[in-house]
DNA sequence: CCATTTCGACAACCATGTTGTCGAGTTTAA
DNA sequence: TTAAACTCGACAACATGGTTGTCGAAATGG
């Protein structure tokens, strides 16, 4: 049937190479002292960047409300990797950073990240590999963020 | 930073690809009369099959609850793509088949496909595009299915 | 100085997943 | 053949994570 045509094979292929990275990603997380963390957090830490951010930017960054960017603050202030601290020249924001957990896991991240990505150079050659992140580059917007994944697949 | 290093852009570029993809066929579907699916639809109809197939068993295969596939049935039931019948082999089952709504939605979704799939072909080259298709495959489990994408990404 | 904007907090709501329970029907095995 | 075990779909209760709306406090700009 049609779901064996190679048009439909390609977004599913795509969508589990990512979905391979990321899992082996939470895998080595959670062996080295990161059990908590979910996929998207990752992209949240590197939202808020080294300098920090506020609630309403990071939900503008992750293309959603201040209000949910707020809720996911507090459940990784809970969790230990953000810190939020009152800003002195505006006394309405709330300087969210990232605490030495945060940054930690963040640098770690980016290690177990080369590490996979080495595994693939093993496995499809480092020529192909850089072929295939060359030819990712060309079909993709240039500009990053903006992860609303939890919703934009959704139901209904 | 860290998120400019090549680790971090492999995964990032992978779900891109998939989004633009799955975004270029929401939007063409749109204009072709089926504005309300979701790009998990798709992979629901193809999950469901030519045959049909019941609610239970439509979670064992998305990887959700028996309950959460009925009520996604209810939903794409309301939006006329799928209808319920009576088993008459078995008075407990009820077979989940796709309306001809439902087959032409997913019959268009192939063509859509096929049609960016060319338009990839013509930017990268035809032989680019084979020998990523074949380094995805290569590095992605061969079983298809399992796409418990909302929830899996999630916040916490 | 006052109008507008922006921030964070709070409340209400909605969507979508989860477990648990249940009655009805089927299957299996003593 | 009958009883136990299982499976199906439905219903209820709940958790999570998103949304909008409102609000007071603080900053900003005419």
């Amino acid at each position: 049937m049609s779901s064996d045509s190679p048009g439909f094979e390609l977004p599913l292929r795509l969508f589990l190479a990512f979905r391979v990275l990321i899992d082996a990603l939470h895998d080595e997380l959670t062996h080295r002292g990161h059990p908590d963390v979910r996929p998207m957090h990752g992209y949240v830490f590197q939202a808020i960047g080294p300098d920090g951010t506020t609630a309403a930017d990071l939900g503008r960054r992750l293309g959603i409300s201040k209000q949910a960017a707020g809720k996911t603050i507090d459940t990784l202030e809970r969790l230990g990797y953000v810190e939020r601290d009152t800003d002195p020249g505006d006394a309405r924001r709330k300087i969210v950073r990232l605490t030495d957990r945060g940054t930690d896991c963040l640098a770690l991240s980016a290690r177990i990240f080369e590490q996979l990505r080495a595994e693939w150079a093993q496995t499809l050659g480092e020529d192909r590999l850089r072929a295939l992140e060359a030819d990712l580059r060309s079909v993709t917007p240039a500009e990053p963020f903006l992860l609303d994944v939890p919703g934009w697949f959704g139901n209904s």
